[in-house]
DNA sequence: ACTTTAATTGAAAGCGCTTTCAGAAATGGT
DNA sequence: ACCATTTCTGAAAGCGCTTTCAATTAAAGT
């Protein structure tokens, strides 16, 4: 039979609340109490048992984590960042994901809840406001990749305009005037913040992002490929392409490669996360490099801090970057003036 | 405040235990009882609490998974075959990572055990095997990448000398005759059983492998890439390279373009496992495709019988087969036979 | 030495559910 | 109609812990 709390007191001659107490620290024990207390913990191999904590106390150190797919290079660097930052605070997550698709979402939480989550983080939600809301009237909500602040929920995010910015200028620098984006899916807030980004950058250069230059990747390898391609059959000319993730880029690339063109020296191609990957494909990807794992970590404080209603001191994240390797370089084609 | 099971049976005019039966199907209720007990759990929006069912009833329907790395695209994989199947039978996975340290495994083990969860998933465990048999005498262990059976204790695996002997065998096909090979690290059963499959084969072919062409790359492009460079730099002369995984092939390749070695035509490249990115990097990489995803499956199901004390039927995992992609091409060099 | 205040401790009441046990209702057989 | 089964249902105990609340003991003040 497994060792009980009430097991351990008995052997410790205490009462179980005594023993709750150190396990708790939440009142003082006297020194010889306390030792033979640990002691019998140690005998016996005591562990707590989290579901009875959990309904007695109310609490169950856990927290829910929704991603979209937890086999992404992206979300799971932020899975680290922030089960690094739970563990730092005796707290767990419970990873579910919800493959981009709101009623699984919805789904999901119900199940975290059942489950007595003390708190949410939604990477990349794609759920309504309203239900949003609704939520978080229930629990403690961190959002990421989009805005949301409410009594009991807030959001995390760094600066996606200025993520476009960095690529958009970048591209400019090197004398790229026709480009072309490779944007993931539509109702992302962060991805329109990126294209903002890009857009406000060009327009103040005097360039024109055409329509047609603007194709959907869908965030993945295949889809960029397929963007990329669509790109190149259009005839529209381009020089210089952003994609606005890193996965998106590899496949572009392999489309680039196919249709013979070269990457950096006919297009110069930008990605955007820096995830593992890109420093070793061909040429080593240039792009923005977003502190994912430091969002992860982030995240986990701010629920942390709604759960135990604690103000977190405002240190803000970490501003994105360029990583300059070798898919980039300066513009060829000679532009008329 | 929230529903309680408690509320719904007041308000269904039936006692909680009827309540529960309904929630647990574990007793045949009356149409009538149903149908008033179903409208109240709608109205109040009830969902059970897990903890308390958990305490009730001894069970918490969830699974630990223990991965070396949550961000890793092998395990990603496995753990979406997990959750998936976990999901068809209403459990959920708990996951946590033990970065390839068995202490910190051992460690997040009790943690899960804490937990109440019904049975524990290791994927490539690092314990001791008199660890492992201790604490599969506490709860159902299921482990991957290495053999061990006890009474609450299973392993699932596909055939890991037939992956060895597929990579083998394309490169001898090719007339490659030098082979070098990166290995993953020490202690690896599943890595094992790859080289005594490579090695088998190309005995029978009179191949032998050389000491020096065997480097360690630890499992990362980082690994794969440095451990290319040591064997560039030994002057060991070789036309095939197998990496144990795809992420030192990948790294492997990469420290090849650098010296001016041209993949395929003058080193045969081939990884192992097929991620997703294998297809993606230039020239595609040929590699021994592993039913990665199925494992996850296959793994959640063996748990799950292990905790309900169900016999599976058995039905073997898939075999590994070769993916043939750019990186591989029939050997240029003459070999003096 | 004797009260006043503070520091420790234990008894007991739940947290929300499951499950045994036994009683009540319904079914069937004759 | 009457008893033997079978089916459905409720009362109550208890899962392992936390947390008041009040009691006990130690420390401090005069």
């Amino acid at each position: 039979m497994k060792p009980s709390l009430k097991m351990v007191a008995a052997r410790a001659e205490v009462s179980p609340a005594t023993v709750s107490r150190i396990l708790n620290g939440t009142a003082k024990v006297s020194a010889e109490k306390r030792a033979r207390i640990e002691a019998a913990i140690a005998e016996l191999g005591f562990r707590p048992n989290m579901a009875a904590r959990s309904l007695a106390g109310g609490r169950s150190m856990s927290i829910g984590v929704i991603t979209q797919f937890i086999s992404s290079p992206f979300y799971a660097e932020a899975l680290r960042g922030l089960e690094d930052e739970l563990a730092r605070q005796n707290y767990i997550p419970i990873f579910m994901s919800s493959h981009w698709d709101s009623a699984q979402e919805e789904n999901k939480i119900a199940r975290l809840i059942e489950r007595n989550v003390d708190g949410i983080v939604l990477l990349s939600s794609q759920m309504s406001g309203q239900k949003l809301f609704e939520f978080s009237n229930e629990l403690p909500i961190v959002v990421t990749g989009r805005h949301f602040e409410s009594t009991q929920a807030s959001s995390v995010n760094w600066d996606n305009t200025y993520s476009g910015v960095l690529a958009a200028d970048h591209l400019l620098e090197l004398g790229h005037r026709e480009i072309a984006v490779i944007v993931g899916a539509e109702g992302h807030e962060d991805s329109h913040e990126r294209i903002q980004g890009i857009q406000t950058r060009l327009k103040e250069s005097g360039v024109m992002l055409n329509a047609n230059c603007v194709q959907m990747g869908g965030y993945t390898e295949q889809g960029g490929y397929e963007a990329a391609k669509a790109l190149i059959a259009s005839g529209e000319p381009f020089t210089g392409l952003i994609a606005l993730n890193d996965q998106m880029a590899i496949g572009a690339n392999m489309a680039l490669r196919e249709a013979g063109i070269n990457v950096p020296s006919q297009v110069s191609l930008v990605g955007c996360d820096d995830i593992q990957f890109a420093e070793f494909v061909d040429p080593p990807l240039t792009t923005v490099h977003q502190p994912i794992y430091e969002l992860g970590e982030q995240a986990a404080k701010h629920v942390l801090s709604l759960v135990n209603k604690v103000r977190l001191p405002r240190e803000s994240i970490k501003l994105p970057h360029m990583v300059v390797r070798g898919s980039t370089a300066p513009c060829q084609v000679t532009v008329p003036s």
